[in-house]
DNA sequence: CAGGAACTGTACTGTACGGTACAGTCCGAG
DNA sequence: CTCGGACTGTACCGTACAGTACAGTTCCTG
């Protein structure tokens, strides 16, 4: 057996996720990881501390960076392709969309993780794209501004299916769809940045 | 005293809204509404009852038709950032904004509503602007999809914002942020069909 | 005035939950 | 062998909840 706290933190992952946070019992994740309820007692102040860090731990985990992309290419279309494939990939996983349902589900009770969500999972992806923006793309054109293509680039990404999919209105694409996705709004934003030149 | 069913529509709506399915309690309704428990189960079979038809109700107020906006320009950007503006001012009301955080809560449990949602709702207003894209551009770029062009359109118009908004990490935008997000996302979805035509 | 539908008020049942208490067990370090 | 920390098992407390039962009230209609 692993770490029990790790054990404790899958357990309770799989039942936030799946029930949410009032649908959840610690009882519940005490029958799924085994043991006693006093183990988790003594690793989690209480329900909400054990809520807010498992969260924490998924979107640790969840890598925005997208560390696997080639961005050398001098072929703008072609490299925000990459970017979008993988950060797609990323993002419609079904860990990550539950945990973005989950997140906007206790918004309000539990701010600091969507806050965290966002700002050190979502946008370091965006601020990636903007970096290979302004590196592949800087050049031509002068009055590119990478932050506000970036978003624009994502926007397109993810549009209404990123709703749909938290919504669960249809299955997570599989990676022929993300891939046609990714290149038809590599191609969208492309076309719009060379108009502006 | 008006229709006493809407009464109690109109405090289940604050209620489920601020708190969600679990975290609200028949109790609560009652007490905001006035009156007793007998008379709501006397109106609504069962709590899930109660919630779906709730938010059934809002749906159907929430208007995605996108009524006023005047799409007989002859300029596309125009008619796109007036029908951008109507259409962010649905969206991001308070009430919107706590209508998809519910219904994306509580999507496991109640997929037709997350369904009526976005097939009454949402996607009203992407034919709508894709009707109008038809009419006002159809005839310059042989080329053109509409409803591709319209889903493009309304993801470049709610963005990363919507997702932020979501989970409340923001205010809604007043009505000059609504105008500007408008006119940038008309310009740029132009530029890209300009440029493929 | 009589009837009835809608509504009220309150009490109740059964269940479930978060959190605590506490005695006991396991196991590795010294 | 023993000490101590981590873990177990179970019982328990107080509270809250969905839903029901039922007797009583209000008020409109014929």
């Amino acid at each position: 057996m692993r770490d029990k706290r790790s054990d404790i933190l899958a357990s309770a992952e799989h039942e936030f996720l799946e029930k949410g946070y009032d649908g959840t019992s610690i009882d519940a994740i005490v029958r799924e990881v085994g043991g006693s309820k006093s183990t988790i007692y003594s690793h989690f102040r209480d329900k909400g501390v054990l809520f807010a860090e498992t969260l924490t731990a998924i979107r640790r985990e969840l890598d925005f960076s997208l560390p696997h992309a080639d961005t050398s290419s001098s072929d703008v279309t072609e490299v925000l392709t990459l970017l979008g494939v993988e950060f797609l990939t990323t993002l419609y996983s079904e860990r990550a969309l539950h945990l973005f349902r989950t997140v906007i589900a206790e918004s309000q009770r539990f701010p600091d993780v969507a806050r965290q969500l966002m700002d050190d999972g979502f946008s370091v992806s965006v601020q990636r794209i903007a970096a290979a923006l302004d590196y592949n793309a800087g050049a031509q054109s002068r009055s590119l501004d990478p932050h506000s293509a970036a978003r624009d680039f994502v926007a397109l990404l993810t549009g209404e299916r990123h709703l749909r999919l938290l919504m669960q209105l249809e299955p997570a694409p599989d990676a022929a769809t993300i891939a046609a996705a990714a290149a038809r709004a590599a191609g969208t934003i492309t076309a719009a940045l060379q108009a502006d030149s």
